[in-house]
DNA sequence: TGCTGTATGATGGTATACCAACATACAGAC
DNA sequence: GTCTGTATGTTGGTATACCATCATACAGCA
């Protein structure tokens, strides 16, 4: 019997449970600003909203608490976790670390399969820059940083990484919509690409951290409120 | 009425919920080996194990799923998570990264009271050293290097290294008590802590680098099972 | 009016019920 | 012995029940 026939029919993904749903659901109602920072997540509402029973609704809630999202204060239900300027600082700190560590490694190995997909994604973000949609902005930096993790072969730290984005989301839009940079968001991301597409791993880092220092700037501004 | 006296009274701590204690356990079970990478973890057996219903037994999973302790296969119930050497390497780069920053930026601010701890919990180290219990072992390092990120300022970056170290804690219990080093974990971190305390932020940074590396090696030993 | 006590409703924590799906054992036929 | 069909048991996913605790409203009293 050949293999690669038996291959073929393997049924690969099971169906997608309720749960799994659910979390996504929430995950992104919570991103999106649907539920502020702060605010009181009531289970038996969100069983309303939906539309599955209160196990469902527990369940996600424990996974997005491990994420970071939501928070359970001692004596009271679970809230929409809250973002200072302090904690956010740090979430940007380590992102540098590893988005700088990936795009060095993504320099050192990148083929051309590689580069393509790079480049492609790069257009990709231009065109969503010139859409003015931030969640399209958004999804398209986020496959751009896919594409030099997935090279890197950083799995573990992509996952880091999408979680610590997670709990910055909102900074996110802002800081990558934010037009009064002096070197713009699709710039720094042109600079990463030309540097990994020339194999040069310490330019590559240091375009990283550029441009990481410069979202850093515009989100400390934003939940300051001064420059 | 004396504002100070108020909060002597402050009921701080909520009561802990069985739900807390069912993570704790599990983790505990998970991280000592005695749920071997890669065995089912049966909703039903774990209640009559833990003496909860599967409720609390369901929303525990779903934390350790979060934390990457539990896999949870398609079509079959949850599974210890396994681990091979190259997300033990992964892991073991990513938390290179993260404590090479916090030991950096602890020997930039570390006032007397961080050393004073830092030493403490080096004594404290060696001690455990010559008793030879890999769990106090454990225990000690854990403390050495929370005292470098409380300092640090690194919260997040703590949880991190946290839950990354719970995923490689049967390889992180080898790789301490292993002698057959050119240099002990003991000596590395006496290194650490001078250039902690020297105010050294490049020395600190590289002596968790090199700390981090012979670590690793042991670990590939262990895993790949050749030098 | 302010304070206290009581009733009611809302909410989270936990236990249990129900069902579908899957795995395994066993009987019967060839 | 091998294969097929059926029965039974196990397990995960989801819904619901129960209870304790807390918050709020309201009534009564000084």
């Amino acid at each position: 019997m050949d293999q690669t026939h038996d291959a073929d029919l393997r049924i690969a993904h099971s169906p997608t449970k309720l749960r799994e749903l659910a979390v996504d659901r929430l995950r992104q109602a919570i991103i999106s600003g649907r539920f502020a920072g702060g605010s009181r997540l009531v289970e038996r509402t969100l069983c309303d909203q939906l539309g599955v029973s209160r196990s469902v609704v527990r369940e996600a809630i424990r996974y997005l608490e491990a994420e970071g999202l939501v928070e359970t204060q001692g004596r009271s239900g679970p809230v929409v976790a809250t973002l200072d300027w302090p904690r956010a600082r740090q979430i940007y700190d380590i992102r540098r670390l590893l988005e700088a560590a990936a795009a060095a490694a993504c320099a050192t190995r990148a083929d051309e399969g590689t580069k393509k997909r790079l480049r492609a994604a790069l257009d990709a973000l231009k065109l969503s820059f010139e859409n003015g949609q931030p969640d399209r902005l958004l999804g398209a930096t986020t496959h751009f940083y896919q594409v030099i993790f997935d090279a890197a072969g950083h799995d573990i730290a992509w996952e880091i990484v999408q979680r610590l984005n997670g709990r910055i989301s909102r900074l996110r839009a802002i800081t990558l919509a934010t037009s009064d940079r002096s070197v713009s968001g699709h710039a720094h991301m042109q600079r990463i690409c030309a540097a990994i597409c020339a194999h040069d791993p310490e330019a590559a880092a240091a375009a990283v951290n550029d441009h990481l220092r410069d979202a850093a700037e515009i989100a400390r501004i934003s939940l300051e409120g001064q420059p």
